[in-house]
DNA sequence: TCCATTATGGACTGTGGCGTCCATAACCAT
DNA sequence: ATGGTTATGGACGCCACAGTCCATAATGGA
């Protein structure tokens, strides 16, 4: 039951899988992203791939398991594409931050059907009570943080950023932008607002040489 | 069935209603903003208030309706509460800003449960499919956002912003951080990093006579 | 006291979903 | 061909839930 395929089998050889693993986990992929968690039935998945119930279940264990998987691949797609779209030389990092930001603003004002990301559509629903989806989405989001003031870094070794700005806080404070743009598309703001937010996020990044760093940080 | 009292009776008188609405409906809110819609049922809500299932529908209609008047009120008290918290004099207006955002923060931060806010939970549930919570949840957005624009108009009334600032974008982003500091608490950000967020986001505010305003705003 | 009207609450129905079971099929070394 | 092993797919059991129904109860006017 767990290995898939019988190596060094004793006496016999078993059938052999009849379908595309990755296919149904495209399939079941689209399912929970457009209709949520508790939205998507197995039996609906079943439908949509030609499978029958026993075969997602002999596969995959169960819908949690499942989702967990798909949630899983979403989570280390999502992070790899920051990490291609940011990383790069000191020399055009502030440009790749700008882009990245209007890159996603634009593609959440893009997305008639508000499905959103993944990632935020699971813990918005499952977090509170499933710590499996806690913990990848917070590791994920770390990731996607620790690229983004990696990023950061760089433009400020590079002059386009206040040296005296602190990375981290500032890589997060993008995040909740970012993230935050997200909520406001979900819940319906339209989508020329929504790029506006990211002029305006942008434009208030603290640029070198300029003042209004971070200085009396509250506490 | 619409009116519960029968005023100009033309011959009888009916039984009065034995609970109290008010609160069913906090009971009822409890449920659905802990366990969401999905996750809420209304046996659950009667077996909580010890009702059957018959005065629950004869005096709400549907779990629909149910929750489509819970999340209208919690939506007037978030909006009010913001109203409270930010309409005032000029002078105080960027101490207010910036006090509420803190709130807001502390706020998500403290909340162990990750239940984070209703409108927020209810758009990411339901937004997607259901357009009476898309219309509520825009509308109460636009509310809070007009009433940030106001606040930060006073602000720079009494020199506290950057004239040059488009208050109106600068609404939109600071609700935006704020929907985003409520996304990353959900996903699991540890507390001192979410109240960090909103420093940062205070102390990149453009203060007034200070340079990098929205000047070159991308496009 | 009787009546019209509405509230009550629990039984009941119909639907749908998760997971299991099992007869059958495909596989290959012997 | 046989046999041990795993895949297949659909029927099935079981449970949870939304909503309805109805016998009964409460109310004040006539």
């Amino acid at each position: 039951m767990d290995r898939p395929v019988n190596y060094g089998y004793p006496g016999g050889v078993a059938r052999p899988r009849e379908f595309d693993e990755e296919a149904v986990l495209d399939v079941a992929s689209e399912q929970f992203w457009t209709k949520g968690y508790a939205g998507t039935s197995m039996d609906a998945i079943a439908a949509a791939t030609g499978l029958g119930k026993g075969s997602l279940y002999g596969a995959f264990g169960g819908k949690h398991q499942l989702f967990l998987r798909i949630f899983d691949t979403y989570c280390v797609r999502i992070a790899d594409a920051v990490a291609d779209g940011l990383i790069g030389p000191d020399d055009g990092a502030y440009a790749r931050l700008c882009a990245h930001i209007r890159a996603a603003a634009a593609g959440i004002a893009a997305d008639q059907l508000h499905r959103g990301c993944l990632l935020a559509k699971g813990a918005a629903e499952l977090s509170e009570h499933d710590p499996d989806v806690t913990v990848r989405s917070r590791r994920t989001l770390e990731r996607i943080a620790t690229i983004l003031a990696e990023d950061i870094r760089a433009a400020q070794r590079h002059g386009d950023l206040d040296q005296a700005a602190d990375a981290d806080q500032l890589a997060t404070l993008v995040l909740a932008v970012l993230r935050g743009i997200e909520a406001l598309g979900k819940a319906g703001m339209e989508a020329d607002r929504l790029e506006s937010v990211a002029e305006t996020a942008i434009s208030l990044l603290p640029r070198a040489g300029k003042a209004s760093g971070t200085d009396s940080g509250g506490r």
